[in-house]
DNA sequence: GAGCACTGC
């Protein structure tokens, strides 16, 4: 292993490396994927001496990455995993006393960084993969900078100046380098293989709206499959369905051809087609490893899962159908869409490098010329501007970041996001009128969670019925644990078995279902096999199950300091989870307006349906109000886990909402509103945000608003998809 | 009357 490392890329440069980071607080490295940075440069330091000062501290983006980085290097290092090299993950400390190397994600050393301002225990941290531009990371950079750019500063709760290393891509590498005081960028030469790539000619800037793209993605791979050499093929597609249906297509065209085909010396046989998507079972994941049986090619469907995530060893080709699947915050209907969009041209680039890691490669774009100049953005909107902000603002808050608008971003998110965010931790009670974080606020810092459900959980715990809580926290900050086949009898069943759970709580409530399910499964016999029967993703619920006892242990913990709130409670007990839930979800609070139409509270006024997976679906008309977790937008604007309310239960906290315009809640946020006070309610509204419109500079807001989705757009473009998949499928 | 990419604490 010692041995080998000579030959990176990285080697040549050791001792220059070294006195750089001796010499500057802040040091830029980039390199390409195989110029051994990420395992080399921190052993360099280590050798050097540099970690009798303190831990050497590396970040990086993904869990699985920490911990395989880490493996190696303590391999290299010929030594015990959590010994000298150790890594921290979540649910996963493996380091010790003798740690001197530690690789962990970003959120990790964000978390000690809340219980360490300084870092005194580290002599360098190293930030990885910051190309990738991940929130934590983002939020980290701002930090260091903030923290340790005035020499004069750089010692402050230290003992000796900490050292920065900012490790990129080469990319935007004068970016970095001028946000971190014009520090010095030191370049590494990459060791990867030529990878030649090909633009199509079918799929052009119109076509951004539709599906159509699956077939000629899947002729591609084909045409791939028929006339190139061996190497096994990549796809990059959006989602599962896609993935699926390509792979139904592929196979129908292996099958209807004869497998021979002599391609110059080397003879491919048949075709091993395998998909590949996050929620896949893990050792379904796993056969995409193994390597094709003899004389087979093997062409790999996937999500962008692919693209940073997991690397499959052989792939030669890649075909790039330009999309992925993005969650968009979206400030101006206060909601998250999920969407198809165009990839930018970095990303092409790096799916494009799949295919050159072991060998010279080739990447056959769908697309054509004229798509990647009109419709492909040079970067990817880094996540920080296109995120909601509520918890890592608050992160900074408690932090001792009062201005949260002038920190020092890489890239500035919208003023508006920001507001946007300080306006929900008004409404939460975690900072005050003048911003500073209150005693709830500091307490809600502290969990892993999304603020509304750390503020119902909080609400929960000091009325001293958090059992009811931890668990649905727990849930609902894991993928969905409800399975839905693909197949239509298959997917009758599921459903019948999901009903049978959401009716066994006697109540309609999905956030009891879920309680419900989680002990049910907890104390059955054989969980796993419970889950099968039942429909259920045994993976996420057995991370459910992690989540609960992490969130208990938080809690404990506070509530040993004697300042944990208590209150009292002389309601109804049946009603206590859905009144806790208020608490958190108050954001989240619907009126039935006409029919199964509901009405947002939340100042948007937007039009929202129940989603039939709902318990409550088809009973909207026993319902007035209710809270619900999330919205997904498809050929409706659905809301989902949902629960009924009483209006008396939240008219306290609704008018904080509307806080600019009390008197109006006052006048339209009551129970026995007629539906036609409601409609008049509903155009003021529409006015209040046209009016919002013509107070801005208009052609700025125009601008804006183009660059912009709105629901109804997301709306429109699913219905096209919808369409368009429809007709593809007839004959 | 339905369709969720990926990651992280």
């Amino acid at each position: 292993m010692m041995s080998e490392s000579k030959y990176l890329p990285i080697y040549k440069h050791k001792a220059k490396l070294i006195q750089a980071v001796k010499d500057s607080t802040f040091l830029v490295v980039t390199g390409e994927t195989g110029s051994g940075k990420t395992t080399q440069l921190p052993q360099y330091l280590h050798e050097a001496g540099i970690s009798k000062d303190g831990t050497i501290g590396v970040t990086q983006p993904r869990r699985v990455a920490a911990i395989t980085v880490a493996q190696r290097v303590a391999q290299e290092m010929k030594c015990t995993l959590g010994r000298e090299v150790g890594y921290q993950v979540r649910f996963d400390d493996c380091t010790s006393q003798d740690t001197v190397v530690k690789y962990m994600t970003d959120g990790c050393l964000l978390r000690e960084i809340l219980a360490d301002p300084f870092l005194s225990k580290y002599s360098v941290v190293i930030l990885d993969e910051v190309h990738e531009r991940s929130l934590n990371t983002d939020i980290l950079l701002g930090l260091l900078k903030k923290v340790f750019s005035d020499p004069a500063k750089s010692t402050r709760g230290r003992s000796f100046p900490l050292k920065v290393v900012v490790m990129s891509a080469t990319l935007e590498t004068d970016k970095l380098s001028a946000f971190l005081s014009d520090c010095p960028v030191f370049q590494i030469p990459g060791r990867t293989y030529p990878v030649t790539c090909t633009f199509g000619s079918a799929v052009g800037p119109k076509d951004i709206e539709s599906t159509g793209y699956i077939k000629e993605v899947v002729k591609i791979a084909f045409d791939v499959h028929t006339s190139e050499m061996a190497g096994d093929v990549l796809v990059f597609l959006t989602g599962q369905s896609e993935i699926e249906r390509a792979c139904d297509l592929l196979y129908e065209k292996a099958e209807s051809i004869d497998y021979r085909y002599d391609v110059q010396d080397q003879t491919v046989d048949g075709l091993l087609i395998l998909p590949l998507y996050g929620s896949m079972p893990t050792d379904q994941q796993r056969q995409i490893f193994q390597p094709p049986p003899p004389r087979i090619r093997k062409c790999v469907v996937a999500t962008n899962i692919a693209a940073t995530s997991l690397t499959i060893d052989g792939i030669k080709y890649i075909v790039d159908s330009g999309f992925v699947k993005q969650l968009n915050h979206n400030s101006r209907v206060g909601m998250d869409i999920l969407e198809v969009v165009p990839i930018s041209k970095s990303e092409a680039q790096q799916r494009a490098g799949r295919a050159g890691r072991t060998s010279a490669g080739k990447c056959f774009r769908i697309y054509n010329k004229e798509f990647w100049e009109k419709s492909m953005p040079e970067y990817t909107v880094p996540e920080i501007q296109r995120t909601s902000l509520t918890a890592v603002i608050l992160t900074l808050k408690c932090l001792g970041v009062h201005d949260v608008i002038r920190f020092p971003y890489l890239d500035c998110p919208e003023e508006r996001f920001i507001l946007e965010a300080l306006k929900q931790l008004y409404q939460f009670d975690a900072i005050d009128r003048t911003g500073r974080v209150t005693h709830l606020g500091e307490l809600m810092v502290e969990f892993p969670l999304q603020p509304g459900l750390t503020r119902a959980l909080l609400k929960a715990a000091s009325l001293d019925c958090q059992d009811l809580l931890l668990p649905v926290a727990a849930m609902l900050s894991v993928e969905n644990i409800f399975i839905r086949p693909g197949h239509p009898d298959k997917q009758k069943e599921a459903d019948k078995k999901h009903r049978a759970l959401a009716s066994r709580t006697g109540s309609m409530n999905d956030f009891a279902t879920l309680l419900s399910v989680f002990h049910a499964c907890k104390s059955s016999d054989r969980p796993s096999g419970w889950c099968k029967d039942n429909w259920i993703h045994w993976r996420a619920l057995k991370s459910a199950f992690s989540v609960e006892t992490q969130l208990r242990e938080i809690l404990l913990r506070l509530q040993q300091k004697s300042d944990f709130p208590v209150e009292t409670f002389d309601g109804n007990k049946s009603e206590l989870l859905r009144r806790c839930l208020c608490t958190g979800y108050f954001t989240n609070v619907a009126r039935r307006s006409v029919g199964k139409v509901f009405c947002t509270m939340d100042g948007h006024g937007s039009m929202v349906h129940i989603h039939p997976s709902s318990a409550l679906f088809d009973q909207e008309d026993e319902l007035n109000w209710v809270v619900f977790h999330d919205v997904l937008v498809t050929s409706r604007v659905y809301i989902r886990t949902v629960c009924p309310i009483r209006y008396e239960w939240v008219k306290d906290l609704l008018p904080k909402l509307h806080e600019v315009d009390v008197y109006e809640l006052s006048n339209v946020a009551r129970e026995e509103v007629t539906d036609d006070e409601m409609k008049q309610w509903e155009s003021r509204e529409a006015a209040k945000r046209q009016s919002e419109v013509s107070k801005e500079d208009v052609m700025k807001k125009l601008e804006r608003r183009n660059n912009e989705t709105t629901v109804n757009d997301a709306r429109a473009r699913y219905l096209q998809r919808k369409q368009q998949r429809q007709q593809s499928k007839a004959p």
